[in-house]
DNA sequence: CCTTGTGTTCTCCG
DNA sequence: CCGGAGAACACAAG
């Protein structure tokens, strides 16, 4: 599930990848993939720049040149953005990338069945939107339109606007329990189950806790935890536990580093004991240990 | 049946 | 009875 990590990975990758880079076609292989739009998607892609890729929670926006217009990409569950290179440099009449999978390559054909929406660039490659389970879309806005948008999503866990001052204030003032709290994108903008559950646990505190009720050394914990747990995920470029990718069709590195999540049934890790549990909170399932949280 | 992120609808409470 | 908050449901497809 791309989350913030995740998110964020694609954003930078791509940012090196495609700005101001000329877009030259665009096929949309599934009309329903794009969110009501009063703009035709071709028409306002072919000939335009991207010049800024932004992510506000788990939403990406391509900043287009002219027409000034943002393309919002949400992936949901099993969205992918993959750019795959033309990097067919030929030397001496052999292609080197033929038959081989050189560096920063996708190891798979594309388009495949999955594949919603399709942008090349000029001379250099092509963005692929892959999506599974279809929940994901893109829907190209005007800047104002972005800006609503944008203002709909609370605070970014990794800006200094995240601050125990602020966490504290909504911890208090919300009548719900923690996990709702942390999945609510307008409170905390970016994080998903995964992460929930990997804070929570950090943190020591149980997922189903009303946040009415947490005591000052427990908020200054999950705000601690919150920037540890996001800031390395970050660096280990996001979870992989189905379908996630980044843009270059590879898997992100820190499953190895999940503590609660999908582990119901086997041995903590963290106090090496207990049983990790699972039960419904918030709607969602919820991973947790009885003895390191309270 | 389960899974998840989010938009919509329902319900509750002051 | 109104408004807002939060909970519950709907969605898709493997």
């Amino acid at each position: 599930m791309p989350e913030l990590p995740e998110v964020e990975t694609i954003r930078q990758d791509l940012r090196k990848k495609l700005l101001n880079k000329k877009i030259v076609q665009v096929v949309v292989v599934r009309e329903k993939a794009i969110r009501e739009t009063k703009f035709a998607l071709p028409e306002k892609l072919i000939g335009n720049k991207v010049v800024e890729i932004e992510r506000v929670g788990k939403l990406i926006m391509l900043k287009l040149q002219k027409p000034a217009l943002y393309l919002l990409v949400h992936l949901k569950m099993t969205g992918q953005l993959i750019y795959k290179s033309k990097n067919n440099i030929v030397v001496g009449g052999h292609s080197l990338t033929e038959g081989t999978k050189s560096h920063g390559e996708v190891s798979w054909e594309l388009p495949d069945k999955h594949t919603q929406i399709i942008i090349e660039f000029e001379k250099d490659g092509t963005l692929y939107f892959n999506d599974m389970r279809r929940f994901g879309y893109a829907r190209l806005v005007t800047p104002e339109q972005k800006e609503l948008i944008a203002a709909t999503y609370g605070i970014e866990p990794l800006t200094k606007n995240f601050t125990l001052t602020n966490l504290t204030e909504l911890l208090k003032k919300k009548k719900t329990n923690l996990k709702a709290l942390l999945l609510n994108q307008a409170f905390i903008a970016g994080i998903g189950n995964i992460y929930a559950d990997e804070i929570c646990h950090m943190a020591g505190v149980l997922p189903d806790r009303n946040t009415a009720t947490l005591k000052d050394v427990e908020i200054k914990k999950l705000f601690q935890a919150t920037q540890k747990v996001i800031k390395l995920a970050v660096k280990e470029r996001g979870t992989t536990f189905n379908s996630y990718v980044d843009s270059d069709g590879k898997k992100g590195n820190f499953v190895r580093f999940l503590k609660v999540y999908e582990r119901s049934k086997m041995k903590c890790l963290t106090c090496k004991i207990a049983i990790i549990q699972k039960k419904k909170v918030a709607g969602r399932g919820t991973h947790y240990c009885l003895k390191c949280q309270r």
